[in-house]
DNA sequence: CAGAATCCAGAGGGATACTG
DNA sequence: CAGTATCCCTCTGGATTCTG
């Protein structure tokens, strides 16, 4: 009803948090990043990103699942197998992720070139 | 020359995490939001963004100001007016952000699809 | 108006050791 | 291999009060 200068409401507001809710996480980016090109076991994920722990990659992962963007798959073998992909959910994020990449890169590209500069 | 499965290196990586580390904190990706509308005064942005407290809307803009994503301009008058507004290396973000709220529009259908569901 | 300062609780996150 | 379990600490973030 009142329109004023409203167009931007609460609702844009909190969309824009709730991704960020879902994939702010430390990790939870480039562990997205990683499962567009596929199913990934967990200890690829720890070779993959070096500097991430057990425990955080653990929970990281348990939070993507239940956010429903991962899926978990166990295999009852010995020794023990996960597989986590990207559910369909998952995979709409793929336009994000890499526009985060390429954002990313450029940021790297700009932080060296300040430190080049001396300044 | 290792060509193996390793297309996604280091780099890959890091580039994703960079993004994450200038908006992935609570606010930012509301202020930035928020600020490809125009610039705003810091007034405006506790208006908007419901829950942000003055102390953690001050440190969010001084850090994105540092990584030189939001301009800040004092203007030296009584009572005193700050206005802020994105660099043009902040606008660089819109795409990213507006990917963003798309799909936290979807997520919050989508949880809401489920709550209707009873489960 | 636009904050700075202070205090404080809790979550996020790391290191290490242990397990089915 | 793929985690749990603990301990511990830092840093995020909220509440409140004060200021140029």
């Amino acid at each position: 009803m009142v329109e004023e200068e409203s167009d931007v409401n609460q609702h844009d507001k909190c969309s824009v948090e709730w991704t960020l809710d879902v994939i702010g996480g430390k990790w939870k980016g480039v562990i997205v990043f990683h499962l567009l090109e596929g199913k990934k076991r967990f200890n690829e994920f720890r070779r993959r990103i070096p500097g991430v722990t057990q425990r955080m990659l653990t929970l990281q992962l348990r939070e993507l699942e239940r956010d429903g963007v991962v899926h978990r798959k166990v295999y009852s073998e010995v020794p023990p197998r996960v597989e986590y992909s990207l559910t369909e959910f998952g995979q709409t994020l793929e336009p994000i992720i890499r526009n985060m990449k390429t954002w990313g890169d450029e940021y790297a590209r700009r932080v060296a070139e300040r430190q080049a500069e001396g300044q």
